[in-house]
DNA sequence: GAGCCTGTTCGGGC
DNA sequence: GGCCCGAACAGGCT
């Protein structure tokens, strides 16, 4: 489920090989994630790439290796990034592969959603359009100030589309923005311009406490959240809110699946 | 077998 | 141009 958090946790099993110097590149034949790459050319370029960092940016990713380059990894709908070790055989689902004397790092996605490409670069320092990627709900950059200009021109928009907007909210996902809404005790279905000062106050605030929280719970070491998040209770149909003990209801809003509980969200 | 799905992009309609 | 919707992508899961 890779929003923000598992993103970054996912990242974490590739930036454990930070500093291993990457002799063979691999990738699936026919797959459809690495449009932006050309195999053959791969081959050559990663004769000796060192990993020198791995950086997220809501559910973007960002590999740096130390003679210059960049890989960019999107998880889409049902990637992953997994570590495993130097003699590991590519399974099914299996796109990419970078390989080193101690480890494989790999790249695996059912389906293929996802995408790996290459920027090449002879700077070390992160490009410019990785740096200027609007700030994330969980970072000090993002102030309420910053978050009411962001909507001045949104306000007719319904609030759960707008939290999956990820020029304006990079990480939120479908859960994540159900659960911000349950906690800002806001009906995914209303439009920004019906929001009072209160409530656009409330939503900023449940909107970083949720992205810190997640990252803290989840990001670490892909721990569940507590009973006490909506997140435990979405999923499937007939599921109860933990506040109001009553029935959750869940409906298509902005053309995807919504949770939300009636008793509680106005 | 049918229906659903944690993301993104694109085309069409208004 | 903005916004909204549906479709498409492909396979696992219920």
């Amino acid at each position: 489920m890779p929003e923000l958090a598992e993103v970054f946790f996912n990242a974490s099993h590739w930036k454990a090989a930070q500093g291993e110097s990457f002799d063979f590149a691999w990738m699936h034949e026919k797959t459809r994630c690495c449009r932006l790459i050309d195999g053959r050319e791969l081959e050559s370029r990663f004769e000796k790439l060192t990993l020198s960092g791995g950086y997220t940016h809501g559910k973007r990713m960002l590999f740096a290796f130390r003679q210059g380059g960049f890989l960019e990894v999107h998880l889409g709908m049902t990637g992953s990034l997994l570590r495993a070790d130097s003699n590991y055989e590519e399974e099914r689902y299996d796109h990419f592969a970078l390989r080193s004397p101690h480890s494989t790092l790999v790249f695996r996605d059912p389906r293929q959603f996802g995408k790996v490409a290459w920027h090449s670069s002879r700077e070390e320092a992160l490009p410019d359009w990785w740096s200027s990627l609007p700030p994330e709900p969980q970072s000090e950059a993002f102030t309420f100030e910053r978050f009411e200009s962001m909507l001045e021109r949104r306000s007719g928009s319904l609030l759960k589309p707008l939290l999956l907007q990820q020029a304006l909210f990079p990480g939120v996902g479908n859960w994540m923005a159900d659960e911000i809404l349950w906690r800002a005790r806001l009906r995914p279905d209303r439009r920004l311009t019906s929001l009072d000062d209160v409530e656009r106050r409330q939503l900023y605030c449940k909107t970083k406490w949720v992205c810190e929280r997640a990252l803290e719970i989840i990001g670490k070491d892909y721990s569940d959240p507590p009973k006490s998040w909506l997140f435990q209770h979405r999923w499937k149909d007939g599921g109860i809110c933990p506040v109001s003990k009553k029935e959750l209801r869940r409906e298509t809003i902005g053309g995807r699946t919504s949770c939300w509980s009636p008793a509680v969200q106005v």
